[in-house]
DNA sequence: CGATAAGTTGAACTGGCTCAAGTCATGTGG
DNA sequence: CCACATGACTTGAGCCAGTTCAACTTATCG
């Protein structure tokens, strides 16, 4: 089995078929661990050896580099493999707006289908690594293996979801149901992919969260910090962890679910 | 020619082909004059015939009827024939929230494809038409026509776009700025489909125009007297009519092109 | 025509912003 | 490997845009 070789921290959970760890660069789709949130779902074997045969394993990326730009030529998607990356876009006066965070097994660039560039830039947070995507050879691809097209279109149709999911809570929540509701996101985002939901690591800087959620860095500071005088979550710089998950669920008011 | 029979105030603007009128029942895909916005774009002729197959077309709607309310099976997608919609979800303490407003040619009903249920409601905000288009069958139909796949990737990708373009108006810009964009996005979508871009019926009350924009309908309120004193823009109730471009321009900041 | 919903305007209040001054973390060069 | 610089984070104080509450006018429709 090829992705034994070059392996580095993965972990066999199951040796009659072992499902490689997410920052190897070598491992297929159909042995990925991520397989299940990302575009494979639904997949039969051969068909994941057809996607398997367009993907492209990226090299890894460190803290600050980009996926795409904006603006930039749209020619793929990007799944996740490990780390987690930002979407923005730079205002006219200058700023930056975050519009996204994404985390492994999650797809990135579907906003640049519609008009052929990118409307946003992905930049990594932390240490990471992906897998490229050519859209083009994926419509060709879906065209011929209908799951793929119905995954696809259920993925494209999760991101308005959440998109308007965001909207939703930005339109009309207070700061501390802002911020409770994206540290539940993360929570049962991390949950789908086996890991804790109770601790994670929030890789984006207060800025980053502000922007994201529509409030000034201060704001995001001091709900943290009022979080945590009220043993709701304990908050060390960027580590988090969720202490009173009722109470923090109670201040979110919305339905987080899913996405 | 059907369509001609039971037109009731048709412009046949090219007698050669003629082209319905949009509130005409009866009117096939490719005689529709919103063709050029809606789901046919880039088909041929036999290709709308195919679609014109499987879209039911809707009988008229008046004001405050449901296309699909919030947590119905999503079955299909609405092409919006005439009139305009807006869609919303009810929070937990039973204030809607509205998160989309929709215009002729445009789609209304992708936020269920992801999860086979309508995460929000849709609601006629005047006498209105519409085509249904059982999402299953335009599935089947997509993965014999790369073209249409194509469309309905686009359209998705679309929809994308103006959700993450709504985030970041309502995250980041002041109440002024809000409202100037809203109006440029109408002008700008009636432009497209050869309506004024300067006169026209904003449908949505006080409240729902607030709601969308993340402001109290006061806030919506004190914005409209203001434009109308600094002479941007004419308001008389719903009816607007935009005075000084540029101003408003200048005033929303943002780019909202085409949308 | 009268009832009810929609819209306007005013006045007081407040959550989050701005500005400011500091502490703490991270990483780079000597 | 430490020192120090730079960026990230926290906390405080004052202020203001937008909210809330309220009173009123104007539309809409059975």
């Amino acid at each position: 089995m090829k992705s034994t070789a070059t392996e580095l921290h993965g972990i066999a959970r199951d040796v009659s078929h072992p499902r490689s760890c997410h920052a190897n660069p070598s491992v297929s789709c159909g042995d990925c661990r991520l397989g299940e949130l990302c575009l494979p779902i639904a997949l039969d074997a051969s068909e994941i050896t057809h996607l398997d045969e367009i993907v492209k394993r990226g090299r890894a990326l460190n803290k600050g580099d980009y996926l795409y730009r904006e603006g930039d030529e749209f020619t793929s998607i990007f799944a996740i493999r490990a780390g987690s990356f930002k979407t923005f876009k730079t205002t006219v006066d200058g700023q930056e707006q975050v519009t996204g965070l994404y985390l492994p097994g999650e797809i990135v660039g579907m906003d640049g289908i519609s008009s052929n560039r990118h409307g946003s830039s992905a930049v990594a947070l932390e240490t990471g690594s992906f897998c490229e995507i050519p859209f083009h050879q994926l419509e060709e691809l879906s065209a011929r293996i209908p799951s793929l097209q119905g995954r696809f279109f259920r993925l494209m149709g999760q991101e308005i979801v959440k998109d308007q999911q965001m909207l939703t809570l930005v339109s009309s929540n207070a700061a501390e149901e802002r911020v409770a509701a994206l540290l539940l996101s993360i929570s049962s985002r991390n949950h789908r992919r086996k890991l804790s939901s109770t601790q994670f690591r929030l890789a984006m800087t207060r800025a980053d969260i502000g922007s994201y959620l529509g409030v000034t860095l201060e704001t995001v500071s001091r709900v943290f910090s009022r979080l945590q005088k009220h043993n709701i979550v304990k908050v060390d710089n960027k580590e988090i962890e969720v202490i009173d998950m009722p109470a923090l669920k109670a201040l979110a008011k919305v339905n987080v679910a899913g996405c």
